[in-house]
DNA sequence: ATAGCCTTGAAG
DNA sequence: CTTCAAGGCTAT
């Protein structure tokens, strides 16, 4: 029954010793002074991070009318992929970009310490100060690392961070953490703890004892505190609103699957700036730097494109009218399998207007850049399968000329596509929901085709299925780079 | 590895 | 001097 909630811990890169405690030990005494002088900020960078906002992009008075009336039912969810921490570099790296951008929006943030007091100042008042912990619920010792925990989920964390620790979820990484069960799935717990806004910051890499948690830390205090006040106000004034998974979560599960088939580990940050109105050109956009690049395409810049496009996915399926009307399991669910699918066609659909049928690239063209990509090798004996799939599936595109607005309905109904094979999660919403936009996307066709091109909605629906087997095979055989290398230069 | 209790030290 | 939140220690 419960098997399926254990976790193993797969890797300790830092064991721990007497002679490491006495080289920190000395590192401390020597690196105090610049330990405490970072300087905080240099470069130019990027926007604020904006709160969605509830606008639509159409109107579904069918969908809607048939959602107000309708009673979903809720269903466990379960994924077969497995789930991996992130090195606590890299989360310790994100959290350093974090600190930088909230002194650039708020260089008075010290000063401000006064809201924070006077907030936990009368929660503290109360003479029973046996508050339950964040993470866990037990009863709380205090504020450990900008949360109110518990001694046990404090140590956890400390552990954590201080070996450098990575975990596994062998559930779909939505274990219970309670007191009972919070030592069953150190990956649920450890993600909570993060989510609900530990700062690794905190955590003290020159062990010193004592003494309070420096500013330039503590700020990330009240931005964690004001970002999950924020939410659970949403919460309350609207419950349709709920965030359904928190995006750190939700980006660990995306990005383990992209580093799975990409095999890279570089770090990059994205920035998003979505227009709700132009999901195309958002996309392609993104896309045409890697346009006219003569050296072999680094790989770095075809993740940190995946992560734009992945970035650009979550936006735009958050700001469709249906998003708000969905079960909280299903959007997970959807968002956690339907982003590969969305991001191949929209780098198919690039790359058919970068080509015409004799431009394209042959066949013997492709399999040498993928040999040039590889540096000599070819890692599957699926390449010459994949690489001939994926050039009749971009001629076929060629062949459609999508418009636009067929693209932006064929990506709707690639993402809400039932899913008859996967019995894990109720999908019956789907059913209703892919009706509603097939009748759209009929009605488009007949009003620009005209009853001529009948069969243009058939061809649509075969795209549909192309591209999903396509993605799920690309991510498969770690071949998801492929459509990049297409990309003329 | 976990978690309860102890020690530490800067800030108020 | 007291508070509070860091790290340390150690029985389980």
């Amino acid at each position: 029954m419960f098997s399926h909630e254990s976790t193993s811990m797969i890797a300790n890169n830092c064991p721990e010793d007497l002679f490491k405690k006495i080289k920190l030990k000395n590192y401390h005494a020597n690196q105090h002074v610049n330990e405490f002088n970072d300087p905080m900020e240099l470069d130019s960078g990027d926007e604020s991070t904006c709160e969605s906002s509830p606008i639509e992009i159409e109107d579904d008075s069918v969908f809607e009318n048939y959602y107000s009336k309708k009673e979903t039912q809720a269903t466990n969810s379960t994924s077969n992929s497995s789930l991996i921490t992130p090195h606590i570099d890299e989360l310790q790296h994100k959290e350093k970009e974090l600190v930088k951008s909230l002194y650039k929006f708020d260089p008075s943030s010290e000063l401000d310490q006064s809201s924070i007091e006077n907030g936990t100042k009368s929660i503290c008042h109360q003479k029973k100060p046996t508050r339950p912990c964040e993470v866990c619920n037990d009863r709380a010792t205090g504020v450990h690392y900008g949360l109110t925990t518990c001694e046990g989920c404090k140590g956890f964390f400390k552990r954590t961070v201080q070996n450098k620790k990575i975990y596994r979820c062998i559930g779909n990484g939505s274990c219970q953490i309670d007191k009972l069960r919070r030592k069953r799935c150190q990956y649920c717990r450890f993600t909570k703890c993060l989510a609900k806004g530990m700062v690794i910051g905190a955590v003290r890499f020159d062990r010193t004892p004592g003494g309070r948690t420096p500013a330039n830390i503590a700020v990330l205090y009240r931005y964690n505190k004001e970002k999950n006040e924020s939410q659970t106000r949403e919460d309350f004034a609207n419950l349709l609103e709920d965030i359904i998974i928190s995006d750190s979560e939700l980006k660990i599960n995306i990005e383990n699957q992209l580093n799975q088939s990409l095999a890279m580990n570089s770090n990059i940050k994205v920035t998003h700036n979505f227009d709700q109105l132009s999901i195309l050109d958002t996309l392609f956009n993104h896309l045409k730097p890697l346009i006219h690049i003569r050296t072999r395409l680094p790989d770095e810049l075809i993740k940190q494109t995946s992560r734009l496009l992945v970035d650009s996915f979550i936006s735009w399926y958050r700001s469709l009218s249906f998003y708000s009307l969905l079960k909280k399991d299903l959007n997970q669910f959807i968002l956690n399998t339907r982003w590969s699918k969305f991001i191949l066609l929209a780098t198919c659909q690039f790359l058919s207007t970068q080509y015409n049928h004799m431009t394209l690239p042959s066949y013997e063209k492709c399999l040498q850049r993928v040999v040039e990509y590889q540096q000599g090798q070819l890692n599957s004996s699926k390449a010459y399968e994949i690489v001939a799939k994926l050039l009749h599936f971009i001629l076929h595109l060629i062949n459609l000329r999508l418009t636009n607005t067929e693209f932006m309905l064929l990506s709707i109904l690639i993402v809400i596509r039932y899913d008859e094979s996967n019995s894990t999660i109720n999908q019956k919403d789907l059913i209703s929901l892919e009706q509603v936009y097939l009748k759209k996307l009929k009605k488009y066709q007949n009003d620009i085709f005209g009853s001529k091109e009948s069969f243009r909605l058939d061809q649509l629906l075969h795209t549909r299925e192309q591209v999903t087997y396509l993605a799920t095979l690309l991510l498969k055989e770690s071949y998801f780079f492929l459509p990049y290398l297409l990309i003329p230069y």
